[in-house]
DNA sequence: CCAAATGCTTGACAATACATATCACTATGA
DNA sequence: TCATAGTGATATGTATTGTCAAGCATTTGG
């Protein structure tokens, strides 16, 4: 990728382009579900397994691993007596409301009538 | 899933929501960049190959097909002497437009210093 | 006739996600 | 006190999924 060369086909030049990353990282398996639940507040692990629903805990852990590392939720352990974690969106996390809200839209408008799948 | 009875536990109710299956649907890998791509018109199968950028043809043409069945983009095979083929967006696809151009306001404004990954 | 493009398909392989079991720890109830 | 259940994960093996590198039939241009 991001080789200008080539004059004649017209290549589409990915060199960095923030839509292309932000599809990529939203578009991996679990991760908008991770970030809708986290939408109405705060939860801890087994809390957000729930909430999200048929997603298992390696992959689960390792979402919330990447999502924290790219800065869109935030892990806090509370040392409390039983220690708790709790996942947080971060506020670059609380923004993808307006993601999941034009997809809620276009869900509620086109997917009504599944039948197929 | 959908069996809102047992009041012991209490499973989440996924019976239907159209929510959850747009996500479920935007999800898959290479699918929100197929759509992005047919954004700007109708394109052929290595046409759309090349927009899309590093997708193999054997999923593109697996993505492609089951988005066909759902509605979301058209195939129209012309009959000219080189038989060519147009993959399109449905009305259902071009209303993902507010989808992608959520995610890119996002990706512009949260995404811009990568580093990490 | 040969190279190149279109629109895919195939088959072997690798990466990913899955179910399931388990762990250490802490409450809670009997 | 001692099972039971909840917390926050991690480990195992298997199944699903995606990928790579080819190839094929077709047609057009040189």
């Amino acid at each position: 990728m991001a080789r200008p060369i080539t004059s004649e086909t017209s290549e589409v030049d990915h060199s960095f382009c923030p839509v292309y990353e932000a599809i990529n990282v939203l578009q991996e398996k679990w991760t908008l579900h991770i970030i809708r639940s986290l939408l109405d507040g705060p939860k801890g692990f087994n809390e957000l397994s729930r909430a999200v629903g048929g997603c298992n805990p390696a992959t689960l852990a390792q979402r919330v691993e990447k999502l924290e590392h790219l800065g869109i939720i935030s892990k806090t352990i509370h040392s409390t007596m039983p220690p708790r974690t709790s996942y947080a969106l971060t506020e670059a996390g609380q923004a993808l409301q307006a993601v999941i809200e034009a997809i809620d839209r276009w869900g509620r408008r086109y997917l009504l009538e599944p039948a197929a799948q």
